[in-house]
DNA sequence: GTCTATATGGCGATAGAC
DNA sequence: GTCTATCGCCATATAGAC
């Protein structure tokens, strides 16, 4: 963080408080504090707290989405694919454990920014529905199967501190443990799910 | 809306208002328009925004583990529990689809706002525990199995935007199909994963 | 109890020196 | 390009009439 230039050091900053306190709870000055500088320029570099939080919010998104297309068009056997969905997925989510929880929120604050970046990126959704779509002898509807598999491997990240307290009596070491072993978990499930 | 006193009108347009907009993004005003009253009046009910918001997350909490425990204690086999708490659970969902995004949310902004809540109400989450730690021959984790239920039912009421935009074109009527189809296919999933 | 009017503080944004 | 100082607005909160 100390000779990159100022504008990604703005941008690293403005993600990291961005994803953790939303569009409507970060502060101008927060981000400021966060990348070592003034407030002032923040608006030299992006004009305005919104145009700051496009661009974060298109970068968040880029990454997200290729982090999970990774390696899942190539042809290999479906047990393969579970395998590798669970690792890259979960291994994305270590990681950045609050950027679906951004995304999604985000979204439902203002749809329209998801169809401006997806426009601007022509992002093409229909990857994710052939990872399954082909292969596949168990009829079981691709979407159906898709969300439910992103709803497991999210739901533990997004609603961490309640899981955590409820089931963990917030031992976060049991926590963690549980993520660890939740991943071959997920394997097995997700195979079951198939047969 | 209309003869009910004006002290259960303020907490219901705050719970609309909150839960649409979270903490951070809702707004004194809007609640009083939503209310029908005066700005003023809300400070005479409950003395600062925070604590409208306390009373507002108690009460949906409260609600939110009461709609979902339902009958889930009596001694009925586990084919007929898988019934029941998806058919619960959903029906909740359709009335409620932002509530549980509402108090992740909330949660992660103010953790100790859920301790605060789980003493005064002296809630006991070990009966979630209990709801398929008996009666289980699988010797599947009662945990990694109800965080996966309770994931692969949210997620699509959560993530509602993103889903129908990338998988349904934005088509409304294809995703309350798909939410309704949805149904039966997560019945059929929990009995295949406790077999 | 309910309203109008106003105080108080905070935040996004800009002006202008260097 | 980077800073300090400040503007102007908006949101929470309060004062005080009725």
């Amino acid at each position: 963080m100390k000779d990159i230039n100022t504008e990604t050091k703005i941008l690293e900053a403005a993600r990291t408080v961005f994803i953790s306190k939303g569009m409507d709870g970060a502060r101008m000055q927060e981000i400021a504090d966060e990348a070592g500088i003034n407030k002032a320029l923040l608006h030299y570099y992006y004009r305005s707290k919104d145009q700051l939080f496009r661009a974060v919010f298109q970068s968040v998104f880029a990454g997200f989405f290729q982090a999970i297309k990774g390696e899942l068009d190539k042809e290999t056997p479906i047990e393969q694919k579970a395998e590798t969905i669970v690792m890259q997925y979960t291994n994305m989510l270590d990681a950045n454990p609050f950027v679906p929880q951004f995304l999604i929120n985000e979204i439902n604050r203002n749809p329209q920014t998801l169809r401006d970046v997806m426009d601007s990126q022509q992002f093409n959704p229909s990857v994710f529905l052939e990872i399954f779509g082909n292969n596949n002898k168990s009829g079981i509807d691709p979407r159906q199967f898709i969300v439910s598999i992103i709803g497991m491997m999210v739901f533990p990240y997004a609603a961490r501190n309640l899981v955590q307290l409820i089931y963990f009596n917030d031992n976060i070491e049991a926590y963690t443990q549980f993520l660890q072993e939740r991943k071959e978990f997920l394997k097995q499930t997700i195979l079951k799910m198939i047969q």
